[in-house]
DNA sequence: TCAATAAATGACAACGTTGTCAAAGACGCG
DNA sequence: CGCGTCTTTGACAACGTTGTCATTTATTGA
C-alpha cells in the first residue's frame, strides 16, 4: 500500500506537505501542490483510515445493529435511507445482524467499539419497546423502529396510530361501514397503536366498530410468527353479513386476503376492498389490482436516523426523544367507493 | 477509551503483558493473568482495531459492494449468508450500495481500500456478466451472482440452466404438456439460461415446446424493468387452447399470474398450475395455495463467497473461476398432477 | 549449593497519519 | 539595506498496538 512517505520521497518534499495537500490545507504553494498531485495520482495513493483514526480523527464508519432488519425484505429500506444520507459525506455503514440473539448483540457492541464507529443506529424489525442490553458503547445511539422505554435515547418510530387512522378513514370516506380487520401479533406496539387509530377514525366518522370483525391475521411469538390471515379471511368472508372491506396488518396479510377472495370467487375491489400496510413494493405493486396501502416510512426513518445522529453530536441540549414519522397513504386500485 | 496502557498501570504490569493476555498468548503466568483479567473486565477494555490494523494485522472487516442487492428484497439473503459465515470468526461486513452508478462505485472501491478491508464480495441483483470498472483494489474480490467475462476472477452464480430444467421437468412429470412461460427481461443471463434449461427438459421428455407460449413477463431495461406478466397471462389464459401450467421468471411474476387467474375465475391449481422462481418467501409462503418454486440459492452464494475468499488467501494455485450453485426445487401447493 | 535452562516479563521500535511548533524563505516598507 | 511580517515547509511527537529481543525470575539437575 502506498504511503505518504513514498509519495513524499518521489515528489521530493516532506511527508507533512503531502499530508497537507491530501487534506486540502490551503497553506501550500500552488506549484508544490500541482507537482505533488501528479505523484498522488500516479501512485494511486489512498489514505490509511486506520492511521487517521489513531490520530483521533472521527471515523467515517457508522454502525447499524439490528435484529433482522437489514436482512429482511420488510425493512431493508431503513438501510437504504441511512446509506443515502451517509453517502453525501462519504461515510459508510457497518452492518451487524444479531437475529435477536442477546449474546450476539453484546459481541457486536464490542465490535462497534473496537472499530470506533462514529455512531450506531439500532433498528428493529417491529415497532416495539426495546431495552438495549449492555451497549458497552455510550456514544450516539439512535433507535429506529423501536424505542427504549426506560431511557431517553432518541428514537424514530412510525406513527402507527395515525397510520391505523388513515387506513380506516380512507375506507369510511368511501362509504364502507362493515370493515374487517386482520391484525399482526398483539405483542408488538404497532398492533395496539393501529387498533387505537382505527377506532378513533370510526368514532370521528360516527360509525360503530364491530369488534367481532377484529381478528388476528398472525399468531405466535415475536420472531416466530405464523400467518393465519387466509383462514381468518375465508371465515370472515363466508359469513352472510360479510364485510365490504378488510384492513390488513401488513401487505403479506393483504396478499392472503387476496388469496381468500380468489378462493371464494370474490373479486377485488368489486366484491371486496383491501387495505394493506407497509407498502412492500414487491407485493403492493405486483398484485392485480395493485394494493392501496399505508407506507411504513422506513427509508425516511433510516435517513433521519443519520441526520439525528449528526445533530446529536453538535448540540447537547434536550430534545424530543421519540419522534413519530408519518405513514403516508399510497393509493392504488384495491379499494372501491360504495354508492 | 480504555487503552492497554491504562490497564497496565492499574494492574502494575507492562503494556506488553496486558497485550499478551488480551491475545491469549500462553507465555504468561497464571497468577498474573488472573489479576490482569480482573482489571480488563472492570475497565471494560476493548482493543482498538485501528491500532491493530496499523501493526499489519489483517482487518476483520470485509466489504460488500453491490448495485442494489443489499437493499432489495430479492437478494438480501446474499448478505445474510455472508454474515452467517463471517460471524463465526467475529468478522463483519461493510456494505456499499452503488445503485449501479459507476462513479459511486469507484468512490466505494477507494473507500474499501482506505479501510483496508480484507476482501470484497461484489454482488449483483441479476445474474449477468459484469466488468468491474477500476477496482483500484486488487486483493481478493469474489463475484456473487455475476461474473467477469474478461477476467478470471472467481465467481459464484446460480445454475440457472439447471433451474429452468427443474421447473419444466417438474411440470412435465406431472403430465402437463401445454406449458406457458413468462420470462424476465432478455438482457440478463438468467433468462437465456433458463430458457435453454426448459427446452432441454422438453426435449428429454420427448415433448414439443410451443414457442408461441413463451412470452416476456417483464419488459424494459436493466434497472428499469416494467412488469407486464398480468396482461400477458390474461391473454394467454383467455386463449381457447390455454396452457395448463405456467412457468414464471420469478415469484413476483407468479404473483401476477395468480392475479390473472383470479381475474378470470380460474383456480390454482385445479385450473392452472403455477411454477415460480426465486423462492422469495414473502410471496411464496404467503400465497394461497402456496407457491411451488425453484429457489435462488442466495444465502448459499453469500456463505460460499466468504469461504471462497478465505480459501483464495491461502492457496494461489488455479481453480475453477466460475462456480455454479444449484437451485433446489421448493415444492408447495401450486402445481397439480394431471390425470 | 550452583550453574544451566526455561519461563515470564518488559523496553523499545515501528506501523501511517496529523497536530504543534520552529525554521526557512519571500515579501513589503521605511 | 535591514527589519518585521507573512507564507511555506519540515522535524518531531503522539495516537494504541504488537513483534523483536533483552532482561529478570523461576525451575531443574547434579
Amino acid at each position: 500500500m502506498v504511503t505518504l512517505r513514498e509519495v513524499a520521497e518521489r515528489a521530493g518534499v516532506s511527508i507533512k506537505t503531502v499530508s497537507r495537500i491530501v487534506n486540502g490545507d490551503p497553506a501550500v504553494n500552488a506549484k508544490t501542490r500541482d507537482s505533488v498531485q501528479v505523484h498522488l495520482q500516479h501512485l494511486n495513493y489512498v489514505p490509511n483510515q486506520a492511521a487517521r483514526l489513531m490520530r483521533g480523527v472521527q471515523s467515517s464508519v457508522y454502525g447499524l445493529m439490528t435484529d433482522a432488519v437489514a436482512t429482511t425484505p420488510y425493512s431493508v429500506d431503513i438501510v437504504r435511507g441511512a446509506q443515502a444520507a451517509l453517502k453525501e459525506q462519504n461515510q459508510t455503514l457497518l452492518i451487524a445482524n444479531s437475529n435477536g440473539d442477546v449474546e450476539q448483540e453484546a459481541e457486536f457492541w464490542r465490535m462497534f467499539r473496537a472499530q470506533r464507529v462514529s455512531g450506531v443506529i439500532y433498528a428493529s424489525v417491529f415497532h416495539r419497546p426495546h431495552e438495549l442490553g449492555q451497549p458497552s458503547y455510550n456514544d450516539s445511539i439512535i433507535l429506529a423502529n423501536c424505542f427504549a422505554s426506560a431511557s431517553d435515547r432518541p428514537s424514530l418510530v412510525p406513527d402507527d396510530e395515525a397510520g391505523g387512522y388513515t387506513q380506516a378513514e380512507y375506507l369510511l370516506k368511501r362509504g364502507h361501514r362493515r370493515i374487517g380487520v386482520l391484525t399482526l401479533i398483539p405483542q408488538i406496539d404497532a398492533t395496539r397503536l393501529r387498533g387505537l387509530g382505527i377506532r378513533r377514525a370510526f368514532k370521528d366518522a360516527g360509525v360503530g366498530f364491530d369488534e367481532s370483525l377484529d381478528q388476528q391475521g398472525m399468531i405466535g411469538m415475536v420472531h416466530g410468527e405464523q400467518m393465519v390471515a387466509f383462514e381468518a379471511a375465508v371465515k370472515m368472508l363466508q359469513n352472510k353479513n360479510r364485510p365490504t372491506a378488510i384492513i390488513c396488518g401488513n401487505d403479506a396479510v393483504a396478499l392472503q386476503v387476496y388469496s381468500a377472495a380468489a378462493h371464494l370467487d370474490l373479486h377485488v375491489p368489486q366484491d371486496l376492498s383491501i387495505m394493506g400496510f407497509d407498502d412492500l413494493k414487491v407485493i403492493s405493486e405486483n398484485l392485480r389490482p395493485s394494493l392501496t396501502t399505508v407506507a411504513l416510512p422506513y427509508f425516511e426513518i433510516g435517513r433521519r436516523a443519520v441526520e439525528l445522529m449528526r445533530e446529536s453530536k453538535n448540540q447537547t441540549e434536550g430534545w424530543s426523544p421519540k419522534i413519530l414519522v408519518p405513514c403516508p397513504l399510497v393509493e392504488r386500485e384495491s379499494c372501491r367507493t360504495l354508492n
